[in-house]
DNA sequence: TAACTATATTGCTATATCGGCATATTGTCA
DNA sequence: TGACAATATGCCGATATAGCAATATAGTTA
C-alpha cells in the first residue's frame, strides 16, 4: 500500500529523488546522521563517535548540510549540527525492514 | 513516528544500508524502476520507455537484479523484467514529501 | 545450418568522489 | 596581540562507475 505520487515523474523530478539517495549512499553520511539521532552534536565528539578524521567529518557534515538534512549552529568556536529532516530514519527503517525480509527469505531456503 | 531498529546499527548493517542507496542513486535505474511500476516489461520495450540504449539498460537491469529489487524471467529470446520489492516505491514517496516539504517551506519565505 | 532478433558483455574514456594530509580560518582567552 | 582550540578548505592519488561502441551469446525460424 504504497501512496503515489504524480506518474511518471518529471525527468527533474527523478534527478532529485536519485540525488538524494546519493547523499544517502556513503556509510560515513548513514553514521553521522545516526550519531545526530538523540540530539545536536559538534564536530568533535561526533569525530569521536564515528572514529574518523575532522576533515573528513567536516566534509560529509557539509554535503549533508547542503542537501538540507541537517542544521549547523555556530556557537563560539563550536559548531552543532542537528537533524534538519526526520524523514531519513524514515528511510533507514524502510530499507532495513526491506533488507530484513530478504535475508529472512534467503535463510528460509535452507529450512 | 519512526518506528526504530536496534541502535545504533551495527557497522555492516550500515554499509547494506548505504549500499541499498546508492543503487537507487542514479536516476536511470529510478525510471528503470518507474517504468515497470505497473508490471513486467522486457528490456527492448523499456529501452523505449526510457530513451536510453539496450546495453545501458541491461547493464543497470542487471544491478537492480543483484540488489534484490527486480526479477528476470527469460521467455524465449525475450527477457522479463519485474520488480521484486516494493519498498523501492515506499523509499521514492518518502523522498519525494521531503523535497516537496523543503521546496514549500523554500517558497515560504517570499511570502 | 544460416540469418535474424533479443539481450548481455567487454573494452574504453571521462568524470566524480573518497580519504588523507597539510593548511587556512575563525573564535577564545591570557 | 599571541597562542591555542575548533572547524573548514584545498590538494592529492586512488578508485568507482557512467555511457558509448563494438561484439559476444543465446534463442528462433526458415
Amino acid at each position: 500500500m504504497v501512496k503515489q505520487n504524480k506518474w511518471p515523474l518529471a525527468k527533474e523530478a527523478v534527478e532529485l529523488i536519485a540525488g538524494r539517495f546519493k547523499v544517502l549512499s556513503e556509510p560515513i553520511r548513514i553514521q553521522l546522521l545516526q550519531s545526530l539521532h538523540d540530539g545536536p552534536m559538534n564536530v568533535t565528539d561526533i569525530t569521536r563517535a564515528i572514529a574518523s578524521t575532522q576533515p573528513n567529518v567536516s566534509k560529509h557534515l557539509k554535503m549533508l548540510q547542503e542537501a538540507g538534512l541537517i542544521t549547523r549552529r555556530q556557537q563560539g568556536n563550536t559548531v552543532y549540527y542537528a537533524i534538519a529532516d526526520q524523514s531519513v530514519y524514515k528511510l533507514c527503517d524502510v530499507v532495513c525492514a526491506s533488507l530484513k525480509d530478504k535475508f529472512t527469505e534467503q535463510s528460509g531456503l535452507f529450512g
